[in-house]
DNA sequence: ATGTCAGGCCTCGCCTGA
């Protein structure tokens, strides 16, 4: 079973992308971030096409999260992290499919830090957490996975001196992503390759996919039944390089079965 | 400070968010 997380930045401008990497790449499962498109504006009909079922949480201009499915239509459990009724991006996602629980999520970006922005991040971290805790206490195979807005480490981003001060990788954010791993989580490309430099976006700006100037953001926690059946992880960075391509690059994981 | 995108409204050009 292959899973696949990708931050398309915008649905309908990338649809073409989307769908072309779909035919390659041959994902079972599709987790899908910033859609900025609003809710009857997702391309259902070109998905399906494609030969997926999804349900998706759209909004206008910004955020937006989907599910895309190839076989059974994914069971949707919840369309937002609870802890905060007055928040209404469109930021989380979560259904079943197959026997286990799948987490899409868009993390705010926080920037510029610190400020409201910047808190509306934290705050929204913490509800991860405590979300993070149910979900491994309730003890279902689960996969919490999506564009995080966080380097866990100095490995993680090519200049780390130059982001310090960045609401993805300022240490109140890394605490938080390793509060949330500590709890039981496991980080599967991280897992897979300890020692490799391994980006999963690059900024549109300053040639930064040519230089290689590249951050690691998207990321795919996995209860520890799910890490058990890992087989396989990987980032399909060639999709940054197309034609009217997301600043982001699909990031995929291979499941043995049970 | 810069740079490049996408979407949307202030609507064929400028704003914001990233």
């Amino acid at each position: 079973m292959k899973i696949a997380t990708y931050n398309v930045n915008g649905v309908n401008g990338r649809l073409p992308v989307l769908i072309k990497w779909l035919n390659e790449a041959q994902p079972d499962v599709v987790c899908l971030q910033e859609l900025k498109a609003p809710q009857e504006k997702f391309p259902l009909s070109a998905i399906e096409d494609a030969g997926y079922k999804a349900i998706w949480h759209g909004q206008k201009s910004w955020n937006g999260v989907a599910i895309l499915s190839r076989g059974d239509q994914p069971e949707e459990v919840r369309r937002a992290l609870p802890g905060d009724p007055e928040d209404v991006h469109s930021r989380y996602l979560e259904a079943e499919i197959n026997g286990i629980t799948i987490g899409c999520l868009y993390l705010p970006n926080g920037n510029p830090a610190p400020g409201p922005k910047f808190d509306y991040k934290l705050g929204w971290f913490d509800r991860l957490i405590t979300h993070g805790k149910q979900l491994l206490k309730a003890g279902k195979p689960t996969i919490l996975t999506g564009d995080y807005n966080v380097m866990p480490t100095e490995q993680d981003v090519y200049k780390p001196e130059r982001w310090l001060d960045d609401a993805l990788f300022r240490p109140e954010v890394r605490s938080a992503f390793k509060k949330l791993i500590d709890q039981g989580w496991t980080d599967a490309i991280r897992k897979l390759y300890p020692d490799e430099t391994i980006y999963t976006f690059w900024d549109y700006f300053r040639n930064a996919y040519g230089r290689n100037a590249g951050l690691r953001i998207d990321h795919f926690l996995l209860s520890p039944d799910i890490d058990r059946r890992l087989k396989a992880a990987g980032v399909d960075k060639h999709v940054r390089g197309w034609e009217k391509t997301s600043d982001h690059a699909p990031v995929w994981i291979e499941l043995k079965e049970k």
